[in-house]
DNA sequence: CGCGTAGTTGACGAGAGTCAACTATAGTGG
DNA sequence: CCACTATAGTTGACTCTCGTCAACTACGCG
């Protein structure tokens, strides 16, 4: 156990030919919001998309930046942050495929508030916010859906809150390897890999902390058998102390 | 300066008769996702919600229970917050009238993720979440409008994630008595009474801290004469240093 | 194989939480 | 109207978590 330390982690590849229509057609079928679309509508719907590539460590968007697009995350992972003028970075979010992010401010013009980076090699699909509003106003179940589905997002967003304020650090963090194992999880022989590169400071920047007290909190984790990590790279071995740590 | 010591606050009368027919569709004007209807459409509305009154201190729904109702305050102000397993409360809000609170889930059926609680006498406004899905589907732009809404309610719980993580708890504060201030101030000679009973422990679940710490802050507020401040209340007297210190 | 960056670990200190004693205010009931 | 009490708020002393600074190790890429 934890001999290994090189990177198991798959290369996502970002080459251009790997978002397919019909790739794009699954995914989107997959968002929330499209679920109860025919065949025949979500076709229609597919068409009004376009598909973009990024690479690890691409900026999507920057925040500032005037917010014209709505977009799903098709294949790949988006990280959401704020980039603070001390320099510290807040990360919002860890998306996986079939999430949206970008812009609903359909009335009046916006800024994004945050930036958005891909996290691996991802597909994403965007919408201006015009052709999404004449969705909405052909497909009214989509708005209620839609509704639902950030209704949600603010819920997690709460939750987080709620996390910051009163729990500490190594329950902070065990949650997020709890939430991104899910998100992300490959069974493996050993455990959960968790399919993203992501290093202490990303999960510093998630847990409100310092890169510093994540990898302390990472070491113990390791030296209790509770996970095995490496650079950019965990795998849970055992969820169950995972989340008795979060009880407790 | 800092003589008085008694109560400011006005006492909002929450007799029942206070709250009329006049004020609710006033008031539902005011709410942003029925900003645009004209006014035979807005009274058709106003029809459907049933008004209640409640005091300082009821509850208006307790997290847990089955969420059924969308909600508008009309007159004084709810506080929505969590109640933690360690008797930890974490405010997530305080809202002013026009503001809307309650659940959004109008697929399937959910339960109210955190409880709602009057901080002052109000008159709340409700509706089935079955009327409201009619309404969206009779007015469609309320549907946009409230994505809007929704949205920016997640942008300012984000702005609050940045803030716990990033600003120490005197910053985090200074910005709490600028935004109540903003949202219930009343301008007296002296500066802007937040015209809203609130204590210490109150503030301190606003700002994820303790009691004891918010009171150090507002000890150190009124002796450098940024406010003056007594049992329930707060008067800000010197905004701009207010704002110096959130800058800093 | 070696350089650059990710990650680790230790020592130290500061901000904020805890515990406890105390003071001041508002609402009460005589 | 005043005294009494319950509760809000204050303040001090102490502790502890976590952030800071710094030196170091190790992985991965070219």
């Amino acid at each position: 156990m934890g001999k290994r330390k090189t990177t198991p982690l798959k290369d996502h590849a970002p080459d251009g030919h790997h978002c397919t229509l019909e790739l794009k057609t699954t995914k989107l079928g997959m968002v929330s919001f499209f679920r109860d679309l025919k065949q025949d509508e979500l076709d229609q719907i597919v068409k009004r998309f376009s598909a973009n590539h990024y690479q690890a460590g691409d900026e999507i968007y920057y925040q500032g930046e005037p917010a014209r697009y709505l977009r799903v995350v098709v294949e790949g992972a988006v990280k959401l942050l704020e980039y603070t003028e001390e320099g510290k970075d807040v990360v919002l979010d860890i998306l996986n495929p079939g999430s949206y992010f970008g812009s609903l401010k359909l009335l009046g013009s916006d800024v994004y508030t945050e930036s958005a980076v891909a996290q691996s090699g991802s597909c994403i699909l965007s919408i201006g916010l015009k052709d999404f509003r004449e969705i909405l106003q052909g497909f009214p179940s989509v708005g209620i859906a839609i509704l639902d589905t950030s209704a949600e997002k603010l819920r997690s967003s709460q939750e987080h809150i709620k996390q910051l304020t009163t729990e500490p650090v190594e329950t902070r963090i065990a949650n997020i390897l709890l939430t991104l194992s899910e998100k992300f999880g490959e069974n493996k022989e050993e455990g959960t890999l968790i399919q993203l590169p992501f290093s202490r400071k990303d999960l510093a920047d998630m847990a409100g902390t310092t890169t510093e007290s994540a990898s302390r909190v990472m070491s113990n984790f390791q030296k209790e058998g509770i996970i095995d990590t490496g650079r950019q790279w965990v795998e849970v071995e055992d969820i169950e102390q995972l989340k008795a740590i979060i009880q407790k």
